[in-house]
DNA sequence: CTTCAAACCTGTGGGC
DNA sequence: TGCCCACAGGTTTGAA
């Protein structure tokens, strides 16, 4: 599933390959695809009929265009979503829920969805911190690889919740772009058990979770990085990255690649939790 | 205000 | 062979 990596490397390639062209029609062919689209599926393609796309940006999983007439069209990929782009003659994919045709006859831009999850909608640009935002995500906090990033508040911000520190990495108003992945990674690399309550975490722990994420997150732009020059921009969670340098999230059961022992599987809010028993001891039980 | 959990989706794969 | 169900998980929404 595209996490922050994968959203990175769709925007680069939407930059490459869509930015600077005329939108000359739009068509929705699930309107479960637009559905944060409030205004319903006409408004949203007959307002970007026309209008020039001048940028591609992200800020955690989310993306967005920015549009010639002052607004945005925002995506999140969800679970499944792809943009690609595509010559117009290419056959349309099971689960095309959206195409963009240009005003050059070039490439069409697609939104693929297998489990509609992603969406695609409109929105105002806002001004948060000094930086134009959609609206719709003024609440998404910097993630750790924008320039902008304060680890130290992100540190404030963890010590200050009163949770388990994992629930606290996958909170996106403290840190975005960490999903239940490089949730798990991060923790493994810090030597942090998932249920730790974040009360409990020093502040060099803290730091230290914050960190990893970032350089487990760097790490795996730069594995999944190699196909900027493609025509064809995919994403489908296959990038090399995940086939060869994972330590923790997936293999129950396999050796820990630190000490050997075997990575213990959890339920974790209706999903898993991959981690070393022995690196990553539980907690004591917490006296609320 | 903060924290928590259900709901939203559909294809895959294991068990029987 | 074929059916059933668990599982994958980010975000929103509403409850506690």
């Amino acid at each position: 599933m595209p996490e922050l990596p994968e959203v990175e490397t769709v925007r680069a390639g939407l930059e490459r390959h869509v930015a600077g062209r005329v939108i000359a029609s739009a068509e929705v062919l699930h309107p479960r695809a637009i559905r944060r689209h409030v205004p319903g599926v006409e408004d949203f393609t007959g307002r970007l009929c026309g209008v020039k796309i001048e940028a591609a940006r992200r800020r955690g999983k989310y993306l967005w265009l920015d549009l010639a007439d002052g607004e945005a069209m925002l995506a999140h990929l969800g679970m499944s979503g792809q943009l690609l782009v595509q010559p117009e003659d290419t056959p349309a994919e099971k689960h095309l829920r959206a195409r963009f045709r240009f005003a050059d006859g070039g490439p069409e831009l697609r939104f693929v969805d297998q489990r509609t999850f992603g969406g695609l909608a409109l929105a105002e640009l806002v001004e948060v911190d000094g930086t134009a935002v959609p609206n719709t995500i003024a609440h998404i906090a910097r993630d750790p690889m924008d320039p902008l990033f304060d680890a130290a508040l992100a540190v404030r911000l963890l010590r200050a919740k009163r949770t388990e520190v994992k629930r606290a990495l996958l909170d996106q108003t403290l840190v975005s772009g960490v999903g239940n992945i490089y949730a798990d990674e991060a923790l493994w690399r810090s030597r942090l058990h998932w249920a730790r309550p974040t009360e409990r975490l020093t502040a060099k722990q803290a730091q230290a979770v914050l960190s990893a994420a970032a350089e487990v997150m760097a790490e795996a732009l730069v594995a999944g990085g190699t196909s900027f020059d493609a025509l064809y921009v995919n994403v489908n969670g296959q990038s090399g990255y995940f086939d060869r340098s994972l330590d923790a999230y997936g293999r129950v059961g396999e050796p820990c690649r630190r000490c050997g022992t075997p990575i213990r599987r959890d339920p974790f809010m209706n999903r898993s939790s991959f981690s070393c028993p022995r690196c990553q001891p539980k907690p004591r039980t917490r006296t609320r």
